[in-house]
DNA sequence: TTGACTCAGTTCTAATTTGGAACCTATTGT
DNA sequence: ACAATAGGTTCCAAATTAGAACTGAGTCAA
């Protein structure tokens, strides 16, 4: 399968991927995400090629994820800013780097620390459920379809469960 | 810069990336949460060359995120099960499905739907902060540098916060 | 007013990675 | 004896990427 045609399965996470599942461009939403917005910053941070990252920068606007905005007229020069879509991303970038301090840290510990702003205390959010507050893992939660894999796929069943 | 290099960088994103980061990985811990155990499943459900994912699989396995155990003697079977350190990739795959669902979706809704066993209810888990239980965002969160990082990159600040 | 410098790219080529089809091995079922 | 099943491996062509060089518009400083 072509990289992308992965953006019409019906799965939003292959949907997802279809924008962010590329080797750099979750680093990239990573320095957005620290605030970096500008090309040369970028470049500077990542180790990508120019090229690479030119095309990283203009797909994540095209998807709306950044928006290519002027900072400077004469010379015109424009940088990067998450929209909210791309802010919406932040779950996702967090998640990966809770991951990667838990099991990939060397012995010094997490390279960053999080501070919650509304209680001032360190700490590395977790998953939880919206409606009752309770943390959840993967065996905390049950699959189903929804509407639209019913009608594509009426045949789809979760398997057994997560043991 | 190589991709086999990023997993070096004082960098949680970046070590977690080095293990999920390309176009398969993530689909195939998908399917791994959603209990496809064997090569076959994964290969009828993914669409990716038998080759991809035979080296996919492989590399999980090495990274401890999958583990390969025998299901059957004559002829030897293997199944791949995800192993506490691929369970822990749960809110990555979650919170690419809250995206894809949020952005990404078809006028039919979700694909798929998440129920809490612990309450029932049908919900998608979100990111709280597991000190006060409050809901957070990218502005809710302010990054400073850990031990790590003072230490490789003693220069390293954050720059200005998050419009 | 010439030359160096900055930012944000684009172009080019070689190297790497990927997709897809075919093949292989062991065993079971008919 | 023959096909089928599961889980791969091998091979090659095609697509993608890395890295370096180049462009172009404008500023600054001597």
């Amino acid at each position: 399968m072509r990289w992308s045609d992965i953006g019409d399965l019906p799965c939003s996470v292959a949907r997802a991927l279809s924008v962010v599942g590329d080797r750099w461009t979750l680093l990239v939403l990573r320095d957005a995400f620290l605030g970096v917005r500008r090309f040369e910053d970028f470049h500077a941070d990542l180790g990508t090629s120019r090229h690479r990252l030119a095309d990283r920068l203009h797909k994540l606007v095209e998807h709306g994820v950044l928006a290519r905005v002027p900072y400077a007229e004469r010379p015109r020069r424009f940088e990067y800013r998450l929209t909210e879509k791309g802010r919406d991303l932040y779950p996702v970038v967090v998640s990966l780097t809770r991951w990667g301090d838990r099991w990939m840290a060397g012995r010094d510990g997490p390279p960053i620390e999080l501070v919650h702003r509304g209680c001032g205390r360190r700490i590395m959010p977790t998953l939880a459920c919206p409606e009752c507050g309770e943390g959840v893992g993967a065996r905390d939660m049950q699959v189903r379809p929804g509407r639209a894999l019913r009608k594509k796929a009426p045949a789809w069943r979760p398997r057994e469960e997560l043991r």
